[in-house]
DNA sequence: GTCTATACTCGGATAGAC
DNA sequence: GTCTATCCGAGTATAGAC
């Protein structure tokens, strides 16, 4: 049981991330430094350049992982050959279910991107089209089976990614509603505006 | 038509906030020196200020004067008694309109919050509510009214407006859509999503 | 791997001449 | 109102001991 110093617990590495990540998401990256982040972890800020080159190859290295393991996570969830509105619906639950143990990575990807230098803002804004195509693609195939009524693909995907995102700006765990009520009512206006969903659903209001 | 130095144009302090609500919507806040507004503007940091009492001062400055001036535009575009489907279509062609010509603003005024200290925060922040609430208010109506179908309007009410911030992360006046087409399509994506609008339009890809 | 110490740069902000 | 010069703290990053 007996740990070489500084070794106790997580590996120091994982507890840069996992610090940088809260310190990031909360301030923002240029208004961290890295003598913050090592106090949080609890080390000299020299000791953080035993893991990470510079700041800024741990901000890519954050938002990398990120989008790698979103990516790789819907791989694993998306089911092949699903009906456009089930696979739509399917995606918003995964993505708000994703994200809620991970609100500060989803905020940082989406915030950050402009604090990338321009070598890693290419490698991250790549997974970030991909998932965006992802969503697109989904859209795509509701629009031509005849089940969504999309006026642009592309915008709408846009739109719903920004709805989702926006749920960190004020999501707190102790809130007013928990996460499946919140869960529900995103696919259910996701849906909306992707011209989904049964008549009742969308219509019984205005007729 | 002679000039006395440095004061060549505008004010300088105008041309301070012009170019520093460029410089921050940019790179954000933190990112940004007052050096580098200074070099921008044309005149040294010390000059600076002459201008704004110090750094917080000046995005206090940018974000309150951005939201008052939404505020009252909104006032002034807003119609007493208007169906709330009308309302709601008034006011996000309104806010898309009117942040066209504002984006760096919006986004800042979306984006740095967290870099306010508490008392400009405070500040802001009642005024974001205010804004928050103009569209409340407008679904409570329509919900009353039995136009919309919201299942809750507080959280409805910030997917729009998160949905509508949004654009400013892609939109670039060359585009391939210009701004109308763009009102024209976050109109409908909004109507959806509050449930509203004319049955064809929602619902006959459905049927 | 982590520490202390430090190099070096850049940040916000001020003083005082013009 | 703007300038030059400067203070001082904080920033990233490195060197070398342990």
């Amino acid at each position: 049981m007996a740990r070489i110093a500084g070794s106790i617990g997580a590996e120091t590495a994982d507890r840069v991330r996992e610090q940088s990540l809260k310190l990031f998401a909360a301030k923002g990256y240029a208004a961290v430094s890295m003598r913050e982040i090592a106090a949080a972890v609890g080390v000299q800020a020299a000791a953080l350049y035993n893991h990470f080159p510079n700041k800024q190859a741990l901000l890519a290295d954050l938002m990398l992982s990120h989008m790698d393991g979103l990516l790789a996570a819907w791989d694993s969830e998306a089911v092949a050959g699903e009906a456009p509105a089930e696979a739509l619906q399917r995606l918003v639950r995964f993505h708000i279910r994703y994200h809620a143990g991970r609100s500060d990575a989803v905020f940082i990807s989406y915030m950050e991107l402009r604090s990338l230098e321009p070598e890693n803002f290419m490698k991250v804004e790549k997974l970030r089209q991909t998932y965006e195509g992802v969503v697109q693609s989904i859209l795509e195939q509701g629009v031509e089976a005849g089940v969504f009524r999309v006026e642009d693909t592309r915008i709408c995907a846009m739109a719903i990614i920004a709805m989702l995102a926006g749920v960190n700006t004020w999501y707190r765990q102790k809130g007013r509603l928990n996460l499946s009520q919140i869960e529900g009512i995103y696919t259910d206006m996701v849906l909306r505006v992707a011209g989904a969903g049964r008549r009742e659903d969308l219509c019984s209001a205005a007729e």
